[in-house]
DNA sequence: GCCAACGTTGGC
DNA sequence: GCCAACGTTGGC
């Protein structure tokens, strides 16, 4: 089992939307980053856990922990004209993009915020992409420790 | 709203 | 294959 962070906009689908379909699952389309693709693609199973992070909102980190549900299929949204992430060099013959299900696990206690974040980015979080300036990736891996450590923060 | 950082595109 | 122009991300 891995772990990963996504990004996601409150605005747009936030961990409360996530939230209000327990049990449920989710497609986490849109993705329209090689980067992110590739290991979307190649590297998330069922059961990797997530860590939710919000982005362009205030102030943004980390609120809630969702799962894989199931493994990377076609983005199919990339093949609809009236989507607003359509790529028409995408087609269902040769799918460029990809999207996994995910799942709500829970929120957390408390948010955990970028803040918080960089202030470890000299120490335990040193290697943590998230940190790092200009880090624009929306889907990150996270290494376990790096995991354990963010958890921690969250305390009891 | 600003703008730094970065990815993508396309001319050459 | 280089690189300038452009678009997007996302913190602030």
């Amino acid at each position: 089992m891995r772990y990963w962070l996504m990004k996601s906009e409150p605005d747009a689908f936030g961990i409360d939307d996530l939230a209000a379909r327990p049990g449920q699952t989710e497609p986490w389309d849109g993705v329209r980053n090689y980067q992110a693709r590739n290991m979307m693609r190649d590297d998330m199973q069922p059961g990797d856990q997530i860590l939710f992070y919000h982005s362009n909102c205030n102030p943004p980190g980390i609120v809630g922990i969702a799962e894989v549900a199931r493994a990377a299929y076609p983005d199919h949204t990339a093949f609809d004209p009236d989507a607003k992430y359509h790529d028409p060099k995408s087609d269902p013959a040769n799918p460029r993009w990809y999207m996994v299900d995910v799942r709500y696990v829970r929120h957390l206690r408390r948010q955990i915020t970028l803040a918080e974040l960089k202030a470890h980015a000299d120490g335990a979080l040193q290697d943590f992409p998230l940190v790092r300036r200009g880090n624009r990736l929306s889907i990150m891996p996270v290494e376990p420790a790096q995991w354990d450590f963010i958890l921690g923060l969250e305390g009891p």
